[in-house]
DNA sequence: ATGTGC
């Protein structure tokens, strides 16, 4: 192992010669992996990357620094084709992160943690009729789907309150309304039960296969990436009014599990934000700041960039590795001093910091291969992921027992 | 990542 730090994104180069990527053909489809050989990528990504690229009507896979195995399909890469695949994308079709600009007056993370709603309680239009968060709302909702509106979902998902850190670009910052010390919610979550109903439904016909009717699934699918923003909205606005302050429209918010168009293929994402000419958060971990860069990413790298940080470990090793390297007080309380909420202890591993790669590395490829620049950081303050169970209701405890 | 079954 290099004891070498790698390098921070303030210290590169402004202008240099990007490496090229590592590019390998595979049949008629090419498959590019922006990473530097310090980036470890585990070969069960890789294997995926090419079992992609052999599909019928594959044209290119471009995989991102955050690579990692999914389920049948990598995370972390741009995939272009002449067919669409709709597992691809996968199941949370819409998912993506959103950043919300917050004013508090005081932000301590004790307080603050104590007064976050009850996120995995669905918004009912009819019972919570008056809730403020509505007023996100402009038109309907899409494909009518009202189940598990306003939650935030589990796995990766979160809500953070964070301070906008380190600037590296003070103009662009300024333009999106951003200072250092400023607060943002930054609010990652998808379609929830809508997306997966969606692919659920092609998968039983025509399991791994292309669509045979790209155009039917396609205006699911956009429904599912409107509700998935509805959502974040939905979300940012609860948070935002039970801490007292305004909701505002997101400066950022960036689909990364979706499909779209472009030069007359079908450019699947899964796991990769849109990186042509805008601006994206890529998520670093509970316990870590985050990225908020301009992205510039070209044809090779699919228009795209990745989005977060990456799982270094499975659930299952990051749960048992977990459980024998930190106490659940630790992962409560990060490193950068904020909390993290959430009654689920196996989550709490599941998503520890060291179950993730280093997001400054994450950043230092994209930067060295030209697909980003850094603008700031922000870093946690508070994340929610589901409710801590010491403040839940009582019934919601009861009910929590039960599953165990 | 999900809703659902154990």
């Amino acid at each position: 192992m290099s004891l070498q730090p790698s390098p921070q994104p303030s210290e590169q180069p402004s202008r240099r010669e990007s490496p090229p990527p590592s590019t390998a053909a595979a049949g008629p489809a090419t498959v590019s992996v922006f990473a530097s050989p310090e980036s470890w990528i585990e070969s069960d990504a890789l294997d995926q990357c090419h079992q992609v690229a052999a599909l019928d009507g594959m044209t290119h896979v471009a995989a991102m620094p955050d690579l990692h195995p999914g389920k049948g399909a990598p995370i972390g890469a741009a995939m272009t084709s002449t067919v669409l695949y709709p597992f691809l994308v996968g199941s949370d079709i819409g998912c993506g992160i959103a950043v919300f600009p917050i004013r508090l007056k005081r932000a301590v993370p004790e307080k603050l943690a104590a007064r976050f709603p009850d996120l995995d309680r669905a918004l009912d239009p009819e019972r919570d009729a008056g809730d403020p968060a509505w007023a996100v709302m402009k038109g309907d909702i899409p494909a009518g789907h009202t189940e598990g509106l306003g939650t935030v979902g589990r796995g990766n998902h979160f809500v953070e309150l964070a301070r906008i850190g380190t600037v590296f670009e003070p103009g662009h910052a300024s333009r999106l309304g951003l200072a250092g010390g400023d607060l943002v919610l930054v609010v990652h979550s998808g379609s929830r039960g809508l997306g997966e109903r969606i692919l659920r439904a092609h998968t039983e016909v025509h399991g791994a296969g292309p669509a045979a009717d790209p155009a039917a699934y396609l205006a699911m699918h956009d429904d599912a990436v409107r509700w998935g923003s509805l959502n974040r909205r939905l979300l940012a606005a609860r948070v935002a009014h039970a801490l007292g302050a305004e909701t505002a429209e997101p400066i950022v918010d960036r689909c990364h599990n979706l499909v779209e168009i472009r030069d007359g293929l079908y450019l699947h994402r899964k796991g990769a934000a849109p990186g042509d000419g805008c601006d994206v958060l890529v998520a670093g971990t509970r316990g870590t700041p985050s990225y908020l860069v301009a992205a510039h990413a070209g044809p090779d790298a699919g228009h795209s960039v990745a989005h977060g940080a990456g799982r270094k470990m499975s659930r299952a090793d990051a749960l048992r590795r977990g459980r024998a390297k930190h106490t659940v007080e630790e992962l409560r309380r990060t490193p950068v001093g904020s909390l993290v909420v959430c009654g689920d202890r196996q989550l709490l591993f599941e998503e520890a910091p060291t179950a993730y790669k280093r997001i400054e590395q994450v950043i230092a490829d994209l930067i060295a291969h030209d697909l980003a620049t850094p603008v700031a950081t922000t870093i946690p303050l508070v994340t929610y992921k589901t409710p801590d169970l010491g403040s839940a209701p009582r019934r919601d405890r009861r009910r929590e027992r039960g599953r165990r």
